[in-house]
DNA sequence: TAGATTGTTAATCGATTAACAATC
DNA sequence: TAGATTGTTAATCGATTAACAATC
């Protein structure tokens, strides 16, 4: 067990696997073949092997892989086997955008409370969340033991709240803002950056006309 | 000109050249060096000269490279020189994120109308962009000439949105929904996989752990 | 059995990193 | 000039893809 944790995978196999799950829960046989995934998502199927054996599940020749237990094998690789309570600082557009996505739940992530340094919203509620003040997101870090902070305030506090949350004991940072986090190397800092998304989209389209 | 137009830059420079080009808008200096650049962003020097070389602009060795030039390289390298016209499709939770976020003007994106097809929606104004029935995309993407759309629906109805809008005219699509497009080769698809960034932080958490 | 599908081993490809000569 | 910084060429690394034997 513990050897598998250790282990580490290649990032976009990790990014792909999520592809996967989503698929695996849509489909109700009870096995299903490597080839018919790849097709389903537009991915070579040797490709869908490789990605797939990082979960340790193998499939059986002529018939594929066993959906329930490759489910299963995902999650856990993922770290979604038991939710991931998580803080979320910044009740803009972002924020809220993210809470209201309730799907979260189904992808390990579990947002228990939510922070905000506008006086005007702390104490408001946005789809039940009751926005707490910033002042308090140290003390309840710690009293509650969350381990992942997600940022969606504007770029300019993101270092500071970064450091606030590492400071009260949280592990793991998602952030959405364009700063570039500097932090402790034990840490993890997982960014969406939207304009670097962007940036492969027009820069592609440049090129295609 | 019309070669460099067609060169095919590394993806994961073109990720970075909006980290460099929202570094040089800070700052004030008149030139700057690849090895402070490097430091900013917590990137090797190394990467960052290679990076910049995909925008021809070439530095001065001992000081570095002109700020004004290089901006105006990596912007036209992105095509981001003029505005990119693009049509909004799903009003919800995170297409108002997007609408929100005025700084995409600075990103070279240009939304220029919303779409929903939720008839409560429609006519409602949403940040001052009036939202229209999806009824209406095919008309006024041929109309307006538009090349980009953004979907921000739920997964079910991207794939048919794509289509719609690839026949009136549509080159590039931004995906925000977890479904996989099926485009012809000349088409652009940009997806953000909000989940697979997820899958990342949250795998990285359970080795770390 | 025959053949689809897996898992393994090897080859290819592309990005990152290193080394260093050129140069302002 | 001396030395910081660039740009180029080569080495390394890791991911993707190919080939194929194993097997249900």
């Amino acid at each position: 067990m513990k050897k598998d944790e250790k282990k580490i995978y290649p990032l976009p196999s990790i990014r792909r696997l999520p592809l996967y799950l989503n698929y695996l829960r849509k489909i109700h046989e009870e096995n299903i073949s490597g080839t018919v995934i790849a097709e389903a998502l537009d991915i070579l199927p040797i490709q869908v092997r490789k990605d797939l054996a990082i979960t340790n599940v193998t499939g059986k020749p002529k018939v594929g892989f066993n959906v329930k237990e490759l489910k299963k094998a995902i999650e856990h690789c993922l770290g979604w086997n038991n939710l991931n309570d998580a803080f979320l600082i910044g009740a803009g557009h972002f924020g809220q955008a993210l809470l209201g996505y309730k799907k979260f739940r189904d992808h390990g992530l579990n947002i228990v409370a939510v922070f905000d340094k506008d006086e005007d919203k702390v104490g408001t509620d946005i789809f039940g969340y009751k926005i707490f003040p910033v002042e308090k997101l140290n003390n309840l870090i710690q009293r509650m033991k969350v381990k992942i902070g997600i940022i969606t305030t504007p770029g300019s506090t993101a270092q500071e709240l970064a450091d606030t949350m590492i400071e009260a004991g949280v592990l793991g940072i998602w952030n959405f803002t364009p700063a570039t986090l500097n932090v402790p190397e034990n840490i993890v800092v997982e960014n969406v950056r939207l304009v670097s998304s962007l940036s492969v989209l027009t820069s592609k389209l440049k090129q295609q006309i």
